[in-house]
DNA sequence: TTGAAAGCGTTACCAT
DNA sequence: ATGGTAACGCTTTCAA
């Protein structure tokens, strides 16, 4: 069985020629080094022939470079953070990359002992979803030479390359879009968070609430789990009656509160209208179906490779951060407009 | 920046000792080897202190094993795949293994690609969704001596570990389940493969139509694609009119026969009574509530890495392959009791 | 009880 | 034009 494995020394030796030939062969510099053509072709052939491939491991060694990165995101298992997963995978092997993921559930513990983790095991570079008070270890891979670029959300205290959505601005439209709908106690369904993405979209919120005079109805979920949440939804509307809009900002607030409206027997979009942040597959099969903003997924993806990929592209190392601010789809659909 | 990584070397220098040493503290060989108590400890004191770690590059090289698992899937951004890969991954980081993972798409091409890619890689274990045909490769894999475990579909011609649920029992289940409520013309919707957990599933459904001397309305979706499904579901029923019940046998494609019911007004459960393979989060959520197969993910997952770690230890590689078939569970809901 | 040195598979510098 | 060889960081055998 297993036949064993062969290396550059068994090619050389086999042919005739030293390892250090086959080498330059091998990495293309056959002309470079002025090997004939003859010679070239004939390794060339054998290589083929008997289906050599270097070992990686070995390069990385001598190299000091890999060729893996860390995708590192709150949960792998989040349709969201799936999706662009399967896109980042497809244009990493592409350039000769692979990815590592992992998932954080947005402890800070974990997230730094994966970043440390993976420190240690020669990775080129890292692509993460921070948690909170992540600074440090966020510096700290910078200081030590790894590609960085982080996603979804981004730390006003370090200077480095991220990709992210206009958080913000599409919180203002999803609210402005209810207002405009007739909507006049607009809430805010929300997680408790101090991460940067969640209190942009807060903002967007509130900017849309007060340039429209109205009054603000926040509520932010605690300690964020499926079934919690859903209670907590649950109270806030038996707590809050004649509100007549709601904007969710995530997905997963969304159903559960659609869930906690269908309960209470409360019409949707009758007598609330409902606007979600990050789209789904699933609400264009709800009734009625819900209008959402959707993150441009397939951009995401790209500008995450092209960002990492510039980062450890040797030649351009040194020229900066890359930091893309990407804009959102608001897609109207039945709950908020019929 | 960057402060120089550390080797053993250094640690040595430092220290005044030779890397023999250092290496066998390392190890835990200090007490095998008789090394003094109290070098022990300085050594290791020093270690701490300046944080230093083993290369696992060259551990890896030195070894020949590199503590990286191949996760290979159809897609990590379908909800099934990417809930298994997140329950894996957490097995793996306590093992200290890491997991890469690819999305083979259902292409022989291209997991053939990517079993190649990964074997010059040096990795040391697969985790595989077979595509069709792809026997040879699998039976390469197991000839040189990687671990492999199979999951979701098995290869009836290769012998090796596996982790798959009863498909066929379980089918057969949903079928009679709808019978018992009273359903008479029972459909079968699939998708058109020759896939074992697909044929599987097809043969439960045909066992208990048999068994209960009804006539089979099997209708197998050709490439699939979403947009595509949709419409030969609606076409299917719309040239089948009368029948009074549905097996699904993926979530997807009962998502779509759901939203091609609702268009053509077909009410869940009472003209119509649903079941599909495969429970979801939504299933729940949707009105009606959908009556669906659960696969015990958490029991796979344990059972994936329980199987691949089995290979991985030396101890055991010889012991033969270990085959799980686990059970699922029917979660009955609205779309086949009201 | 400790150390020297071979070897894992490469790359690339320095000779020839 | 081609080859010898050090080095990457580690483990482990053998010797002392």
């Amino acid at each position: 069985m297993a036949k064993k494995k062969l290396s550059i020394k068994d090619i050389a030796k086999t042919l005739g020629v030293s390892i250090t030939t086959v080498s330059f062969i091998l990495n293309g510099k056959a002309k470079e080094k002025r090997i004939s053509e003859e010679l070239t072709k004939k390794v060339q052939r054998y290589i083929k022939e008997v289906g050599y491939t270097p070992s990686h491991l070995a390069q990385s060694l001598r190299l000091g470079k890999s060729k893996v990165i860390v995708f590192m995101v709150e949960d792998i298992s989040n349709q969201f953070f799936a999706s662009i997963a399967r896109l980042i995978e497809e244009k990493a092997y592409l350039n000769g990359y692979k990815i590592i993921y992992c998932s954080t559930e947005n402890e800070t513990a974990k997230a730094k002992e994966l970043i440390n983790t993976f420190k240690v095991r020669n990775v080129d570079g890292f692509i993460i979803t921070p948690t909170p008070d992540l600074e440090e270890s966020v510096k700290g891979l910078l200081d030590e030479g790894f590609g960085l670029v982080l996603f979804d959300r981004w730390m006003p205290d370090v200077l480095c390359s991220y990709v992210i959505v206009e958080n913000e601005k599409s919180a203002f439209e999803a609210t402005q879009h209810l207002i405009d709908r007739g909507c006049k106690k607009v809430a805010l369904i929300t997680v408790e968070s101090h991460q940067i993405q969640m209190t942009d979209r807060l903002k967007g919120y509130q900017n849309a609430i007060s340039q429209n005079q109205l009054s603000p109805y926040v509520f932010q979920v605690k300690f964020h789990n499926m079934a919690q949440g859903y209670d907590r939804i649950l109270d806030f509307f038996s707590n809050n009656p004649g509100i007549d809009g709601v904007f969710f900002t995530t997905n997963y607030l969304a159903f559960e509160g659609l869930e906690a409206m269908g309960n209470l027997g409360i019409d949707v979009p009758g007598q609330v209208k409902v606007v979600s942040f990050d789209d789904h597959y699933f609400f264009n099969l709800y009734k009625p179906k819900i209008t959402a903003i959707e993150q441009p997924l397939e951009l995401i993806a790209e500008k995450l490779m092209e960002a990492i990929l510039h980062q450890l592209d040797e030649a351009e190392m040194n020229s900066g951060p890359k930091q893309f601010i990407l804009s959102n789809k608001l897609n109207i659909r039945e709950s908020s407009t019929i």
